[in-house]
DNA sequence: GATCAGATGGTCT
DNA sequence: GACCATCTGATCA
């Protein structure tokens, strides 16, 4: 059986020198067409990055941009950390820690394309949800990870498992990449009210698992 | 397709 | 006490 983390061909698993290598905004591109895997005990589930956001220190609608704070923390690791916060009292979100250590950036993860155990995903969903997802029906497969609190749901995501965790040696991992050759859209961010006009919203053209087109 | 209200609770002012 | 990097179902079209 092989590793599908680290993989068995030429798609391989990020180190941190990956994360280290970008500027916060060249990784938000650079992670799209990059594949999104965890190892969980239910089971591997994976999806192709299709959407993702950037988040600046110096931009106010960045999470650090007041100050280091409980809640925060995590986007003051190393590159590579994994950011998970609550949002709306009820949802999760996935960021990809980025720039020097003790900065404050990240990349929102907020869309992917399911690749392996989607039926792992729809049950999570499912349960989450209090309704029955099922990938086999029109818009079903594209339901289950088009939203950043979604694929954190799909991919079995917990904050007290995630949060603070490496990219590099940890379940949740990054491998890739796995699509190439798309065109890119960049937009301004969404659900958000300060920095609304910054243009650090990355998407693949095209793709119908993107959250909003 | 679009738009809107409600759910729901941690975090920071 | 206000503010959310959201999702869902209802409603209108």
């Amino acid at each position: 059986m092989t590793n599908q983390l680290t993989g068995g061909g030429a798609v391989t698993r990020a180190t941190t020198s990956f994360y280290e290598e970008y500027d916060t905004l060249t990784l938000a591109q650079r992670l799209l067409g990059y594949e999104l895997v965890h190892e969980s005990p239910e089971g591997t589930t994976a999806g192709i990055i299709v959407e993702t956001e950037g988040y600046l220190t110096g931009d106010p609608a960045c999470h650090a941009y007041r100050r280091k704070t409980q809640r925060n923390a995590a986007m003051f690791g190393p590159a590579g950390t994994v950011y998970v916060y609550q949002i709306y009292g009820m949802y999760y979100c996935l960021n990809v820690v980025t720039g020097p250590e003790e900065v404050g950036e990240a990349v929102l993860i907020r869309a992917l394309q399911p690749t392996e155990g989607i039926d792992l995903m729809a049950m999570r969903r499912s349960e989450a949800a209090g309704r029955l997802f099922d990938p086999a029906t029109r818009n079903g497969l594209r339901d289950l990870c088009n939203g950043p609190g979604k694929l954190v749901i799909a991919m079995g995501i917990t904050q007290p498992a995630h949060n603070f965790s490496s990219l590099e040696t940890g379940t949740l991992a990054i491998r890739g990449p796995v699509l190439t050759g798309f065109d890119m859209v960049t937009t301004t961010r969404i659900g958000i009210t300060q920095g609304a006009d910054l243009p650090y919203r990355y998407y693949v053209k095209g793709n119908r698992f993107v959250s909003k087109w």
